[in-house]
RNA sequence: GGAGAGGUACCCGAGUGGCCAAAGGGAGCAGACUGUAAAUCUGCCGGCGAAGCCUUCGGAGGUUCGAAUCCUCCCCUCUCCA
C-alpha cells in the first residue's frame, strides 16, 4: 500500500479540545465537497454526546460523518480498531474522488491510521486477568522487573511506574513468546499508507483555556451530569475506559457521591487544560502538521486549495 | 476598646536558632508515548548559573558566630468579648 499519487489526499484535520475543529471542518468539508472522519477517540462511543463534544444531528446533517457512535461505551476499542474501521472509509471516499476530511484530537489514532500498527498481538483478556492477579499480589515493580528479563530494551525504555505500557509489553511477551521491542523493531511508522495534508489548529493558550472554561460550562447547561447519569443507570460503570473520558469521570464521581459538583467541575475543567497540554505536546513531536491559528480560516482554506490541489 | 489566633514562594500548607532556597500538595511549564491514548508515565518549578553566587518567609529595627524561627515597634487578616 503505497501512496497513490492519483487518489485525493487524505485531510487531517487536529488541534487541542476546544480548539474549534467542529466548525471549521464543516466549513472545509462544505468547500470541498467531502465527508468528515472522525478522530477522535471518545466520540466513537454511543450515548455520550455533550461531554465529548460530539458533532450535533444538525451538524451531521450538514455533512455526512464517518466513525460516530460506532462502539458501546463497554465496548473493546483500540487504535488498530479504529484505523481498521477508518481505512475503508477512505478509500470509499477517494474512489468517488473526494478527499477525505478526518477530524480529531487523538494523535495515536491519527498516527496508526496513516503509519499503521506493529502487527504484535491484541489484548488478550485471559493474559490481562493473570497479570493484574500478579501486579496485586508482587506489585508493579518486580513485573517491570521480569520484563528487564524478557524484554531488555522495553524494561529499559518503559518507566517502572507506567502500569499501563509495562502490562502490554508482558502481555505480548507472553501471548507470543516474542518480546514487544521486536516487533516495534519491525515497525517504525517508517511507511505512510496516504497521500496526506496535515493542519493543526493552535490558539494562544490563555484563550485556550478561556474557551476550555466557557465549554466545560456550556455542557453543564446542555445536561451532561444528566447524561453521565443516564449511562451509569445504564449500567456503564466507572472502570470502563470510555468512562475515564475527561468530564464522565469527574461527574460520574461526583454522582457516585466522591465530591460535591462544584469540586467535581473544576477537576473536569483542570482535565482539559491538561488534557490540551498533552495534544499540544504529542503534535509538536509530528513536524508533517502545519501549524496554523485556528480564526484563520481564510487563509487555511486558501492554503488548503493550493497544497490539497497540486 | 479588650482577649486570643495568625501573616511562609502563583495558591494551600509544613517548618520554631545552623542540616532551609525553605517538607508536602495543587496550579503552571516541558517531555515521553506502537492495540486503555480524553489513557498511562516522567522531569522542571525564586533569580543567574558548571561549581557557585544573589534576592526571599508582612514591614522596620535588634539579639546572635548564625534568624523563617528569639526580642521590640509598626502594618494587615481572622475569631471571640464589648
Amino acid at each position: 500500500m503505497l501512496p497513490s499519487p492519483s487518489f485525493p489526499p487524505v485531510i487531517l484535520l487536529a488541534g487541542p479540545t476546544a480548539v474549534g475543529k467542529t466548525q471549521l471542518a464543516l466549513e472545509i468539508a462544505h468547500r470541498l465537497g467531502t465527508e468528515i472522519i472522525n478522530c477522535d477517540s471518545m466520540q466513537v462511543y454511543r450515548y455520550m454526546e455533550i461531554g465529548t463534544a460530539k458533532p450535533t444531528q444538525e451538524e451531521r446533517a450538514l455533512v455526512p460523518h464517518h466513525l460516530l457512535d460506532v462502539a458501546d461505551p463497554d465496548e473493546p476499542f483500540d487504535a488498530a480498531r479504529y484505523a481498521e474501521l477508518a481505512r475503508p472509509v477512505i478509500e470509499s471516499l477517494q474512489n468517488r474522488g473526494k478527499m477525505p476530511l478526518v477530524v480529531g484530537g487523538t494523535g495515536l489514532y491519527m498516527k496508526v491510521l496513516t503509519r499503521g500498527i506493529c502487527p504484535a498481538a491484541p489484548r488478550d483478556p485471559a493474559i490481562r486477568e493473570q497479570l493484574r492477579r500478579e501486579l496485586e499480589e508482587h506489585g508493579l515493580e518486580r513485573l517491570h522487573q521480569e520484563l528487564g528479563r524478557v524484554d531488555p530494551e522495553a524494561g529499559r525504555r518503559l518507566h517502572p511506574h507506567d502500569r499501563q505500557r509495562v502490562l502490554r509489553a508482558l502481555e505480548v511477551q507472553r501471548l507470543t513468546g516474542i518480546p514487544l521491542s521486536c516487533w516495534q523493531s519491525q515497525h517504525r511508522f517508517q511507511q505512510t499508507i496516504y497521500r496526506t495534508v496535515k493542519i493543526f489548529l493552535y490558539r494562544d493558550r490563555n484563550v485556550l483555556y478561556e474557551r476550555i472554561n466557557r465549554r466545560v460550562r456550556q455542557m453543564l447547561e446542555q445536561g451532561l451530569v444528566a447524561e453521565v447519569r443516564r449511562l451509569l443507570a445504564m449500567g456503564y460503570g466507572p472502570e470502563l475506559k470510555s468512562m475515564q473520558a475527561v468530564g464522565y469521570k469527574q461527574l460520574a464521581a461526583h454522582l457516585l457521591g466522591a465530591c460535591p459538583l462544584a469540586s467535581a467541575v473544576s477537576d473536569m475543567e483542570r482535565a482539559t487544560r491538561h488534557y490540551a497540554r498533552r495534544q499540544l505536546t504529542w503534535f509538536r513531536g509530528d513536524s508533517e502538521f502545519r501549524w496554523v491559528q485556528a480564526d484563520d480560516w481564510q487563509g487555511i482554506l486558501e492554503w488548503l486549495n493550493r497544497t490539497a490541489t497540486s
